[in-house]
DNA sequence: GCATAATCCTAGTGCTATTAGGTTTTATAG
DNA sequence: CTATAAAACCTAATAGCACTAGGATTATGC
């Protein structure tokens, strides 16, 4: 075998592209897309900054390309996670939990996609949005799922919810990511997410809201009293 | 009067300074921060480029600055707006629609908060971090006084309240702003805020193991029909 | 009117992304 | 092995930007 040349039938080329890649997600999720400069990332995968433009058209499509590989990673990963997990709230809860273990497990991958590319003005035209955009689906038919079973409230609508859910991810990741991983993420997770799926159970008496013939009436009494209804 | 003064007694560097600001946040709003250059900023106020930063340290001072007023503002303007709101979730609906509103009359000021400023390096030592977080704080009092009064689930935290509140506003505001505002904000936020309270209501036996003084009986009765209670 | 300070400008400096043009290395064919 | 072409790489610009030095102009107090 050729030395330089790693296992299988890898051309030095892409090598050479998997070096920038790492350097560039280093020092990225170190010093910020910003405060990076293409030297720095250059030198660091050892080349002149020249040659770096042989592999990239410049600095925007390193931060684009950089984190596209681990959100693949997370979609082709998600239906293996799900499979096999029975309902509607266990699946949503799996969901989130990996969700967060990833984040956890890749803070450099994450801080790329949540601090740096989701504000980015390009965004949205970006092969990773249309990938996040089939990961945050994935929830749309849990929450289907969970209607039609009748596990959760059967007038929830499934927009709303993953905006919900969404929401919180993100702002439990970027708050975590801002704060330099100062404290355990899934403690804070383990309340927030059972508080929030309390919104999506059925109610109450467990009929839907449009039936329009129940009455909830809230009565004061002392421990013992007891409370008679006449109709 | 001199020319050039307008009223009151502001000095001619105020009304400079202002004239900066404004035409900051007029064009970080629509080029986005980095994409703004300090010469353009320096021309639409009507300056050289040197005379701006007798005013301000640098573009990203500036970025800091712009937003502050507005923020302050709002803090301002925060107690007023509860004032006389009876109920925990009259005054979390009040809430949210009232700092949605805000955010859809200044979608600059809004755009410059949640797009450019909340992932900045910086923002976490800015003066208007310390006021969102005042901003958000007023919740963690809504959400006490709901579990006081009962009207919420007495086991409520209000941390992992907030944190669902939190992530609502800024998903649906950041994606609003992010699709250039071409839809209508409160038809999503209407269905959106409804299924969040709903995590938030006592359970559905609905008397809280602490106090225990609170009984809500749910009755089917057709419309017109009366119910008495007899204690 | 004159000193002083506030306000502003012209003309840089230095850093950074990007490119032009050429050199070295590697692969390939005869 | 050698000629040749392509791939990989480099040195040395170029251009755009944030920011500054040093000085000019204008307003203000006495």
């Amino acid at each position: 075998m050729g030395k330089g040349r790693t296992a299988g039938n890898m051309k030095k080329s892409e090598n050479t592209r998997a070096r920038i890649i790492d350097a560039a997600r280093k020092l990225f999720a170190e010093k910020g897309y910003q405060q990076t400069t293409v030297i720095e990332i250059a030198q660091e995968a050892g080349l002149s900054e020249a040659a770096m433009y042989e592999y990239f058209k410049g600095k925007e499509e390193l931060l684009l390309t950089v984190p596209d590989m681990w959100v693949n990673e997370l979609l082709a990963e998600m239906e293996d996670q799900l499979f096999g997990v029975n309902g509607a709230f266990n699946k949503l809860k799996k969901y989130v939990w990996w969700t967060f273990r990833r984040i956890e497990q890749s803070p450099m991958n994450a801080k790329i996609v949540y601090l740096f590319l989701k504000t980015n003005r390009n965004f949205l035209e970006t092969e990773v949005y249309e990938n996040v955009k089939s990961l945050y689906g994935k929830l749309l038919e849990i929450f289907e799922e969970g209607r039609a079973s009748g596990e959760m409230n059967p007038d929830l609508d499934p927009y709303a919810a993953r905006a919900l859910v969404v929401g919180m991810i993100d702002h439990m990741a970027t708050r975590w990511l801002l704060e330099d991983m100062s404290y355990s993420l899934f403690d804070q997770v383990e309340g927030t997410y059972g508080l929030l799926a309390e919104a999506f159970r059925p109610p109450s008496g467990s009929h839907s809201a449009h039936t329009g013939s129940e009455i909830v009436l809230r009565v004061r009494a002392s421990p013992g009293q007891e409370i008679k209804i006449a109709d």
